[in-house]
DNA sequence: GAATACGATCTTGCATACAAGATGTAATGC
DNA sequence: GCATTACATCTTGTATGCAAGATCGTATTC
């Protein structure tokens, strides 16, 4: 038996993550950004934390978020984790699995293709139908990409994973229409979960170079460039991913016991 | 005074909607459909009647939706209520105002844009990225139209107007894709809120001949021609949307003392 | 008569208590 | 030794209670 138990619900250690048992693994949600520490009477605050998380690498799919640990660790009774839990629910970051637990999505293969086609015909279809584009816009889009080139150089694969996720929030913002952010953080996160369940083994360089070429089509003035550019972009993304390598846990488990 | 208060924390009556208390009016929600009797333990009850509410003009934007008149409907507690008020909230169907009371949204003028836009985006994506479609996905997209025109011709305005807001719903669906589905659910219900906010002069004849034609483009393999039909009926939707007329309540209110 | 202060009564915000189910563990039988 | 059963302990599900704020009506004050 390890040292430390796994709590009594849980499912099987998500991927390679886990070592610490929950409610110690789970602490990384508390201080990881001291930027907004104003906003702690924000109800919206365990949610934010866990998508951050979620986009940083820091959670992985399949990961069990008891009530009782994370009341402890953001201080509040388990109605506020609750009410958050149901509004991470509805945007399909987390599932419940009734009187066992809370998890975070473990997406099928086939769930999988469908949220990357979901983007793409998001993203696809918000830039082929921009009319014009300002010089600040465009220096907004190339300070993320800035940022992005620095936590690849600096190493830091939390900093790396989430601004090239949040490239394609920022992006739809820039472009002014923080409808398409709002869904793009939803689906960008789900993505990100989606990369680690099926080890995705695409090239960050790569991403970052692309993001910049997207950003190059849209100052040339020519968006159908871009838009031809970020599906072949979700393309790479969608390519990198081994969906036969862990397929789901289910399919998984039959192959093994039928001998595959 | 009127026979009937308006609830405390009320707001102005929406729209000449309201002639009776809360409580009585949103009776609406229980029994609209007995079909789905089934799912009575199914905590997602409670969003579905309101979603389907809105989408059938049932309740208005701006309308209150008190925990208590709710949890009093549906003969549950107010946990079970904030849940899944909770849950719309993400979604983007209700707000709330703190210590005052859930309401459904009023999108400003920017906001309906924004919300219009972003249904462009992800269903014109949606339809340049299609490869194949079977007779049958053209069968189950014709039935539904049908059943459009068979409501316009009964005269059943509410089931005119879900049935024409699902049609999107329903194209995403049967293209094979739940996730797009699940989003242009929460948008196109945002539209009808919208619509019904700024008073949409829309022809609904007109909208169901407008998805029988894409429907049409779709079996003749030409999903290019389809996006094309599916731009411009939502630039009809918005065009028919008289933004000037109601704007938002402040600049209504605005104007209106300004004798304009 | 107009402005203000105050309290009654509504609302949501949040914590807590208990019910009910799921799971691991140890005792029991053979 | 192995299967079965009973129980202990964890989990979420749901209702309820009380706190705190917002609004409206009324009395009070100038």
């Amino acid at each position: 038996m390890p040292a430390v138990a796994l709590a009594r619900g849980g499912r099987k250690p998500a991927g390679t993550l886990i070592a610490l048992p929950n409610p110690v693994r789970l602490r990384i949600l508390t201080g990881m950004q001291e930027q907004d520490k104003t906003a702690d009477r924000n109800p919206h605050i365990i949610e934010d934390r866990i998508i951050r998380a979620a986009l940083s690498g820091h959670i992985a799919p399949g990961e069990r978020l008891g009530e009782k640990d994370l009341s402890q660790i953001f201080n509040v009774s388990r109605t506020l984790v609750r009410e958050a839990m149901m509004r991470l629910q509805a945007r399909g970051i987390v599932e419940v699995s009734p009187r066992r637990g809370w998890f975070v999505i473990e997406p099928s293969v086939e769930e999988a293709r469908h949220t990357i086609d979901a983007r793409r015909a998001l993203e696809v279809g918000m830039l082929v139908t921009i009319h014009d584009i300002q010089p600040a816009q465009i220096r907004t889009l190339r300070e993320h990409v800035l940022s992005e080139q620095q936590a690849l150089a600096s190493g830091d694969r939390a900093q790396r994973s989430y601004l090239l996720g949040h490239f394609h929030v920022c992006l739809a913002e820039t472009l002014g229409n923080p409808v398409i952010g709002s869904l793009l953080q939803d689906l960008t996160t789900r993505t990100v979960l989606i990369a680690a369940l099926y080890q995705s083994t695409h090239d960050a360089h790569e991403s970052c170079c692309e993001h910049g070429q997207i950003i190059d089509a849209l100052e040339k003035g020519d968006p159908t460039e871009a838009a031809r550019l970020m599906d072949v972009h979700l393309r790479h993304v969608e390519k990198a991913l081994n969906y036969r390598h862990v397929a789901n846990r289910l399919e998984h488990l039959k192959a093994a016991l039928q001998g595959i």
